[in-house]
DNA sequence: ATTAAAACTTGACCGCCATCAAGAAATAAA
DNA sequence: TTTATTTCTTGATGGCGGTCAAGTTTTAAT
């Protein structure tokens, strides 16, 4: 971990991109800094909920157990993503999971440490809210989706929105199908199935390296 | 809606609980009051984002619509609750609906103006801040919920909890079937089967008016 | 390059629950 | 109260998709 790490964790996060650079040089100084490997956890639901975590470069999926031990992934955390909850309530546990996907740096920020700059610079709560307001926007989606469409419906709209926020026609699955599965609430066995049957339908062709390209997009986004 | 209404309106909600009461005044100047009948939509999706909502009195259902039309329920606001992502991003169109259960009291801020009470005192945006956390832990928990156990489980566990929240062994369900049915992503046919079930298990009594005890709170948290 | 382990695919089976339908009960209206 | 609507219940049916199992491919390790 080298020392300009530092510097770019913080001038990563949108939340603070309001203030100057001195402003971020304090912030620097009170960020903690972790590497974690691949397959390691952050933090489990039993943890306390005491910093707000800053994903400085990797990628962490954030899931939820059911009472039946089923797996819920919740949140693909990518560079410049936060982990925010956890600075804002006193006294609360965790109710996620989080695991490092790929190698991955994270600076911390302790809640009493963030509390007093939320109060010092009321950007950085506005900037809190709206990327609770966008993680509020999409949660809703998905659970609309989860409760009310078939998995064929969920997935197809999944590659298509994949497909359409990257801006181009193939891309790699960014995820193994057992994780993509809990994401989008069903198993690793029913994605195959689907794809096999979409490629078969001509929607899509999948190519090696866990490669899909989309061939016909309007269609896909009318399976039910 | 009688004069002081105005005032219980900024009373009610807990994003302004530190304002000391001549800032709730200047806030009750700019607040706007609208009155529901029972079925009438306070919006619809396709309408803009530009006011923040509190329920002064009543009750509100807010939910989506699948691309299948199917609803899903995410909200259940009652009075002092507030429906906020509204005030906080520019140009975007509502994703939900919201409709009026009971004859309901709104009062609504726009967007401008809450802006810049935000501004003016940051507690405020804390107290949203903490609003949202909830509100997502909630529809975190919701989406597992919904994509990972048996509607059995759900209806189970909907029945333990609403009965701690009011700590009382019987408790009349606050929805029609239909929008419970929406709320746990099922039908109404299997809610009455369910219960049904559960009734012939010893775990709970059906009595009339829609009226619910719980016999057997442990054996129906073990339900899968 | 070989071996070991993990991830993926395909098949067979079957249970949960959505759907359709019709009758009963409850609520609202006249 | 009587009538009309809406809501609720129960039955019959069928399909989606989860589970278990075995084989295949990919990835990782030595």
């Amino acid at each position: 971990m080298s020392a300009h790490a530092t510097h770019e964790c913080v001038q990563l996060v949108p939340i603070f991109q309001e203030l100057e650079a001195s402003q971020l040089d304090t912030i620097e100084s009170i960020v903690q800094h972790h590497h974690y490997q691949t397959g390691e956890t952050l933090f489990n639901a039993e943890d306390s909920l005491d910093t707000l975590l800053i994903v400085a470069g990797g990628q962490v999926k954030v899931y939820q157990l059911a009472a039946n031990g089923r797996e819920q992934l919740l949140y693909l955390l990518q560079t410049g993503d936060i982990d925010g909850e956890a600075a804002l309530f006193e006294n609360k546990q965790r109710t996620s999971y989080a695991e490092a996907l790929v190698p991955t740096d994270i600076c911390s920020i302790r809640r009493d440490d963030f509390q007093q700059l939320m109060q010092q610079y009321p950007s950085i709560s506005i900037n809190v809210l709206n990327v609770f307001g966008k993680r509020l926007t999409q949660l809703e989606k998905q659970t609309t989706s989860t409760a009310t469409e078939s998995v064929e419906a969920r997935l197809a709209n999944y590659l298509t929105e994949t497909a359409a926020s990257l801006d181009v026609q193939a891309f790699k699955l960014p995820l193994k199908k057992k994780d993509l599965a809990t994401f989008l609430g069903t198993t690793p066995e029913t994605i195959s199935r689907k794809l096999t049957r979409f490629e078969k339908q001509g929607l899509i062709t999948q190519k090696p390296g866990k490669v899909i390209q989309i061939n016909d997009a309007d269609q896909l986004l009318l399976v039910e």
